[in-house]
DNA sequence: CTCCAGGTTCCGG
DNA sequence: CCGGAACATGGA
């Protein structure tokens, strides 16, 4: 359906939904027809919908999707702070517009538990099969859509009905994650309030969260800017443009690394180096344990 | 068939 | 602190 002409409007300047929605950091929005996106923001049914140098909201609070999409971020400013170097440039340039977002806490930490060793689009339906199969339906002017469910509701779950939305060996962790939350022995809201060491800290005592997906959530929950998850394309990103002669590269090495050069606002930059690398405007090849060696001619059958 | 994917955990140097 | 291996599932 059209957007009513009185949908408010967000002042929104710097602002690419496109590439912020499909850069990885969330995976429940839709692309419409009209060139807008659709999804809920926590239990609110919401719609976006660039228009010039402002976002139409036709659905939900636009309040609620300011924040949301993080349209206070100074997104200048910020890139600004990133270093002058080729591969960041063009990641900067290529990324114009692109927010970390605001998710709400237990719905990014329990989808980066089910993102270990998944590619994106799989991390999309796993979530979806959680949602549809333990969350709250909500109606909206398209259609039904499912909220992601309260720790309480997975914690009541069994490990096979995890596995039966295609979690794998992750169904464990998150079951226990879920667990720990819903039993009150780990708080998000006081984390939420912890300088990032503790933080992070807090966050890898819970079964399947690691450093990586510890700063997946300070980053796209907690708004803390700084942390630079490394997973295996910034690994790469990293290992090609910055260290390129570096033998056996140690995730504390590039931790430090990461921790000096990118600065601040070395989340942003670890995302806009992150989507540009993924979306082939770096061209990084996989690390092949055996290199394919290039023949004339097909090599012979060899029949055992 | 093989290889890989926004990793974590557990184990032995 | 470091390197290896196991861990499920689905798509290329």
């Amino acid at each position: 359906m059209p957007p009513k002409p009185e949908s408010p409007r967000l002042p929104a300047a710097l602002f690419h939904p496109a590439i912020t929605l499909s850069s990885g950091q969330v995976f429940h929005w839709d692309a419409t027809l009209d060139g807008g996106f659709e999804g809920l923001i926590g239990a609110m049914p919401t719609r976006i919908l660039p228009s010039g140098s402002s976002i139409l909201v036709p659905c939900g609070d636009p309040d609620v999707a300011a924040r949301y999409f993080a349209l206070d971020h100074p997104l200048e400013a910020i890139c600004a702070t990133f270093p002058s170097d080729p591969a960041m440039r063009a990641a900067t340039d290529a990324c114009r517009g692109m927010r970390i977002i605001r998710q709400p806490p237990w719905e990014c930490l329990a989808t980066f538990i089910t993102s270990a060793l998944k590619q994106v689009p799989h991390i999309r339906a796993m979530s979806f099969a959680i949602r549809a199969r333990w969350g709250l339906r909500i109606e909206t002017p398209s259609g039904p859509r499912f909220a992601y469910p309260p720790p309480e509701r997975i914690a009541a779950a069994t490990e096979t009905e995890l596995r039966a939305c295609g979690l794998g060996f992750r169904a464990k962790h998150l079951l226990a994650t879920a667990r720990a939350i819903a039993d009150g022995r780990i708080h998000l809201d006081a984390i939420a309030s912890m300088p990032d060491p503790e933080a992070r800290a807090a966050l890898c005592t819970l079964p399947g969260v690691g450093e990586k997906v510890a700063n997946c959530v300070l980053l796209f929950a907690f708004g803390r800017l700084a942390a630079f998850p490394v997973d295996t394309w910034i690994h790469r990103i990293l290992s090609r443009v910055y260290f390129p002669h570096a033998r056996n590269l140690t995730p504390k090495r590039l931790r430090d690394f990461a921790a000096s050069y990118f600065g601040p606002y070395g989340g942003y930059a670890q995302q806009y180096l992150f989507h540009h690398a993924r979306t082939g405007g770096l061209v990084l090849r996989p690390a092949r344990k055996s290199p394919k060696i290039l023949l004339r001619s097909p090599p012979p059958p060899h029949p055992q």
